[in-house]
DNA sequence: TAATACTTTAGATTAAATCTAATCTGAGGC
DNA sequence: GCCTCAGATTAGATTTAATCTAAAGTATTA
């Protein structure tokens, strides 16, 4: 995605195309691996290093509810972000943490009646399990390592 | 469930049944509504003023390592946790952050072609929207509160 | 009983995220 | 071009969630 397209698609969701809102999106959309907050505020920070912690979290924020940008939630650690691109699912592992993306597929929805008076936005699947990198140390034993 | 199946329950396990573990075991029995570990905290406290915050945060750590105990990360907000009875899927309000149980069915799996060497533990699907609490203030503008 | 492993505790500490209030910027009106 | 002001940014303080520490207590086993 060139910059010309980041603007459009920032401008195109009711958002100031700020340099600072510039760089986070930039940044999301070259790491595709789900960065923490953290992560993004450093590199980010790093190539323009008058961009704040607080406005780092404030952008993220905005494109979150623009609809621009996923947040997952991961027990006991640090929340992920991730610029959606293609619709896809999510596999956590329960080792590492780390959060990879899977080929997206509809899900079928619950039975209306087990979702009463509720008003559904969407369906997501959270696959856990080891990722390719923990599977081979618990496979066998810990003689993997 | 009665004091003595919550006893077989932990020990069955592998847990001692502190009266502190079964003090956190049996609150999360008693509220089905996915409480925080600070209200779990809070609840068991009052009943039983000794046991501390780290002994609550411990318990639940163990809980869940144990298989007895499900935590629900949400976006933005503390951990919830849920005594996993029958299997069941989660409905998360966009607005309040409240965790709702959502009737239990079979989810599809991946193609194994997508999951590549990861191995797969457990497959779960999170439904997001508004809860029926929150739907009638955004359905019809704020006309609803 | 003695040894050992497990558990609990109060309070300190860390980590993640948000808040504050002052300052800055730029799009739109003149 | 200048003005204006809503929106954006900033450094650092603060809040919140969760974990850590090290000492003391309790159960299990030898
Ligand atoms: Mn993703
Ligand atoms: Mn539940
Ligand atoms: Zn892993
Ligand atoms: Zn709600």
């Amino acid at each position: 995605m060139d910059s010309e397209a980041i603007k459009k698609c920032l401008e195109g969701s009711g958002l100031r195309c700020t340099p600072q809102r510039y760089a986070v999106m930039a940044f999301l959309i070259e790491h595709r691996g789900h960065p923490t907050a953290a992560e993004i505020f450093e590199g980010v920070n790093r190539v323009d290093p008058g961009c704040s912690r607080a406005t780092t979290y404030n952008n993220l924020r905005d494109l979150v509810e623009a609809g621009l940008v996923r947040e997952v939630a991961v027990e006991g650690r640090a929340a992920r972000f991730d610029a959606k691109g293609t619709r896809h699912h999510h596999f956590i592992c329960d080792r590492c943490g780390n959060v990879e993306d899977v080929e997206w597929y509809d899900v079928p929805g619950p039975a209306s009646k087990s979702l009463g008076k509720r008003i559904l936005r969407q369906s997501e699947v959270i696959f856990r399990g080891l990722c390719a990198k923990c599977a081979p140390r618990y496979a066998t034993g810990s003689a993997g390592l």
